[in-house]
This record gives C-alpha cells, structure tokens and sequence, in this order.
DNA sequence: TTTTCTCTCCCCTAAAAACAGGATATTTCG
DNA sequence: CGAAATATCCTGTTTTTAGGGGAGAGAAAA
C-alpha cells in the first residue's frame, strides 16, 4: 500500500523539487499540492493524505498554525515540518503542535523518503541538524528560567519595571532582580544589548 | 542558441524544482548544479555558463559574496539572485555586488523563464515583490540619517552616550539628541523597544 | 535666496536602569 | 532528606536615559 503525500509550500521551485524527488518511488503516491494554508483546507475537506509535508512559511497563516489545526480537524493524518532553516523556536513550536516529524529543505532524496516512512508508521523523524538544534537548544535554553524569559519578553515590549511590575503582580524589586540576572547570564551591561542579544538568540 | 544555466543552491529540493520547470524549455541548456561556493568555481574552472542562479544562503559563503567574486573572475556571465525572503538589505547588496536579477523561490514557470531570457540578453530583471520591495526600502530608509543609523548601531553594541561620544568625537549631548530623534522617528519610548524595532527592521 | 535638513551643542528635571549588598520562602532534584 | 535553584522582596547609591526646551552652523533643496 502506497503513502499518499500531499504538500503545502508557497514555492514552486519547492513543491516542483519533491515532486521530482518523489516520482520514481512506487511506495509514495503524490497526493497534491497547495500554495497556501485556505487552499489545503479547501483538499483536506476531499482527500485524506496519509503524510502532508508543510512548509513554515506560508503567505496567509504560519505552518505552526496550520499543523495544529490540521491535527485537530485530522487527527489521524501525519504532518512533517519543512523549513530552510533549522530554527529551534520553530522545530520546538511544530512538534508541539502535533507535527510527527521535522526536515529541512537541504535534504536528500534518502533522507526525505526516511522521514516519509517513518511517519507514516506512526514514527516520529527528526533530520540530524533538527535534532541537533533541539539538543543545542535544550542546553542553551537552560540558561533562562521561566520567569526571567516572561520579563525579558515584557523589557523588550518596552516597558518599565514599574509596569511589568504591576503586570505580573509582583514587586518592582522583584522585576529588578529578574533585570539583574538577566543581565548577568547574558554577559551584558545595559537594556541595549540585552534586546540585541536575546533577538539574535530568538529569545523574543 | 540555447541559454546554459547553471545553478548554485544548497537545496536539493530547489534544484530539483528549478531542473523539473525547465526540462521542457528548448531555450534553456541545464549545465549543472553546486550546492556551496567551492563547487561552484570548481565548475567555473571548466565551464561557461551563460546564467547563473544564486541562492543567497550557501553553507560555507554568501551568495552576496560569491557573487561579487564570480563577477571579478568572469565578468560574462550574468547572475540572477535567488532567496526565499524578499530582504531589501540582500536585494540591493546582490544587485551592488553584479547581479543581472533576482526572483524569489516561489516564482512560478513563467517568471524564470521571462528572468532567464532577460538576463541572457543582458537586460536587468527584477520580480515584482523584489522590486516593489527596493522601492519600499527607498522610501523607509529615509527615515534614519547617516548620523542616527551610526549612533543606533553603537548603541545597539551597548554603548552608553559618553562612550559613543568619545568614540564619534562629539559630545554627549549630541549623542544625546540623535538618541532623542532616534525614539521620536521610531516612535518608542525607550532603549529596549528601539533595539527591538531596529533589529526587527533589519537596521542593526 | 529663503527654507528645510542635518549635525552640532547646551540647559534643566525626572524617571529609569545599573550596581552592590543582603534576605527569605518555595520548589526541584540528586 | 539536604543542597541547589528559583522567585520573591528590601535598602542604598550612582549612572544613564527620557522628556522638555532652545539654538547656531553648514549643506542641500525648493
């Protein structure tokens, strides 16, 4: 029995690419293809892909969005995250919106007949640079605790300790503190490259 | 006469797509693929292609770089910009840097083509988003002046006013205004949302 | 030639952030 | 359990930024 593989990506070059990667093997069939998140709601309510490959990157609704609700109306449908870059924000926010799997664009053949299988068997199928960037993340990530990442968000809204304060319903001192060692584990010395630095590590 | 392209992409999947969407052009001669900068002046070693398609993203150079080396070394050949995102910053530094044009890798069949044939004939092609977006950035980045750009970047490394003041050679409170035209213009209200516009801005 | 823009500099006050300490519950984990 | 991490709060002082002005020199544009 053949996978059926439906794809959503908003570029040609992309959706033309696996097409061709995918042609020649027998136990893939190829479902379709959509250009945006309407246009695969619009095949979903006909079809039931077995395995859709989605892109992270869609002109009318992220592919963070689209997969969870995906996996809400379609349970039993398999989704593998696609992107160029293996951010970790976006592996992370994926597989913990029901995606069975993560491959970036650079694959090969192999690699993304690998992760096809695998998925559609129930497994679930990170691309070695994917899983890489979860395990750098999880060591990186660590550095954070929950609160100073929640007052690292509100600093870079732009507000005060004041107003965080008030906020988060906790003492203005307290939003200091969190201030303080932000500042500490992040090896700066001002607001400026905190926001600097927490913006290149996708912090905010 | 047919147009030899050849493709520089670290995608597999993009240069599959751009193969499939041009295998059936009898104008077009595919003369090959690289998917880093090294392998591609292997093959330039060689060959000559009339038409290149850079991607900006390779693993080991830029294509804003590669470009411009490709350019120096064989002044011939035309090279058309190629990247997921319409960047203004890549844009204009492709186009700087020799490119012929740039289209975005959700192009369809026709725009490759119409790209193709246009650079052959040594004529400038632009995407719609592409150029739409040159002339977007034209009119925002009038917003900054060299000065303030100057001081947001200092700033943006953590540089207090006196330190910035010393290093630019003027005196605090100069830096002090640019710092106040720099909120106004960006309409922010303090360090840390300036930092974060800027960064999302792409001006830092 | 005016006018506008840019860059330069100054005054003042108030607010916010940085720096240096210390302190106390509560989790969390080995 | 006991140690470590987390979250909470405090007292200070000093430095930096923000907000309100104003003003002159030179360049560029209208």
């Amino acid at each position: 029995m053949s996978t059926k593989v439906f794809i959503v990506d908003d570029h040609y070059m992309v959706i033309e690419g696996i097409r061709s990667l995918l042609q020649n093997e027998k136990s893939v069939e190829w479902a379709g293809h959509a250009t945006n998140a309407a246009s695969c709601f619009a095949f979903l309510q006909q079809h039931q892909p077995d395995v859709i490959l989605m892109d992270i990157n869609l002109p009318d609704k992220s592919g963070i969005d689209l997969c969870k609700e995906v996996k809400e109306k379609y349970p039993s449908v398999f989704i593998i995250g696609l992107s160029t870059f293996n951010q970790q924000s976006f592996i992370q926010k994926m597989m913990d919106n029901g995606a069975s799997g993560y491959v970036l664009k650079n694959a090969t053949q192999e690699e993304l007949m690998e992760a096809i299988e695998a998925v559609a068997k129930g497994k679930i199928y990170l691309s070695n640079e994917a899983s890489q960037t979860l395990r750098r993340n999880e060591s990186t990530n660590i550095l954070l605790t929950r609160r100073e990442k929640e007052v690292l968000e509100l600093i870079a809204e732009g507000m005060t300790n004041n107003v965080i304060a008030q906020k988060l319903f906790i003492s203005p001192s307290t939003v200091d503190t969190h201030r303080k060692n932000l500042l500490a584990k992040l090896d700066v010395k001002n607001t400026a490259s905190l926001i600097r630095i927490a913006s290149q590590l996708q912090l905010i």
